[in-house]
DNA sequence: GTGATTGCAAATCTTTTGCACTAAA
DNA sequence: TTTAGTGCAAAAGATTTGCAATCAC
């Protein structure tokens, strides 16, 4: 009984802990944590950031032996993004990224690979002198810096 | 006879020159002035400089009883382009802005109306403490600020 | 002439939608 | 049990492509 419980007691820190940790975070979004929104969540939001597209992700969930259609995808990523948990990065017309990391940052994009990389904080520098109109604010600032091959 | 001659010339200065320009233009850019690329570079290329898509300048055209089909304009878009006479603006992941004005400045995105605007010159100030990898080169930096409506 | 360009229609690609089914509260 | 969420397949939009007809040189 008492190796039991100790076992019991390990996957309760290891698993049902985080498990916990993102359920919270989607009841806060006003987001039932179904198995798909806590298996995008978990891999989304727990761990290193990083920039996504909906087929990436696809295919990475897919490769996990995890399957969420690609229609829940995109809904879970636009549903996070709205509750502010993702970051939507518009770079190229063709396909929209996300992007976990939701700090004020900028971005790298590399031309070449079409990928995505954060601007560490204190490489650049924004001077506006702000003339907002009325009734309008700048609700963001966005700064992309496209990296190509010297050539 | 005079008169004539008079506004034989009046008219070469009115309309002939400014073919002549966008026909240099064109060849120039070694892109042959067929009728739908000199309509196109008329339009975008004199008069003030102006935010397009595929769709808005196809519509535009065909306004002004110059039909000429959307693939061509898609076409011509990316040609103007890859000649530098136009920039790509991305702001949206679902349609393409193309800029006529080609000189390095940044946009002002109006959110609820979908509309990009040019930031003049001085507005902002970027500084970068340039830490560029070995064989790759900033080829651009692009500034979008999010224009929304204070609520 | 001959090689580039055009226009159409079909194809492609990403993203959204309608709706029957399933799962969470 | 009631309402939200999911998955599929179809639809929608934007953009590209294949190819025969047309145009510029």
């Amino acid at each position: 009984m008492h190796d039991k419980a100790s076992a019991q007691n390990m996957e309760s820190q290891n698993i049902e802990r985080p498990f916990t940790r993102v359920i919270h975070k989607l009841q806060d979004a006003g987001l039932r944590p179904t198995r798909q929104r806590m298996a995008l969540a978990k891999s989304l939001l727990e761990g290193p950031s990083r920039h996504v597209t909906a087929e990436s992700l696809h295919r990475e969930m897919h490769q996990a032996n995890i399957n969420i259609s690609l229609a829940t995808i995109y809904n879970c990523l636009h549903q996070f993004t709205d509750a502010g948990l993702l970051r939507e990065v518009v770079v190229d017309s063709r396909r929209t990224y996300f992007d976990t990391n939701i700090s004020e940052h900028h971005h790298y994009f590399m031309v070449a690979e079409g990928r995505l990389e954060d601007v560490p904080d204190g490489v650049i520098n924004i001077d506006m002198l702000p003339d907002v109109p009325p009734g309008k604010v700048f609700s963001r600032v966005e700064v992309i810096i496209h990296v190509s091959d010297d050539s």
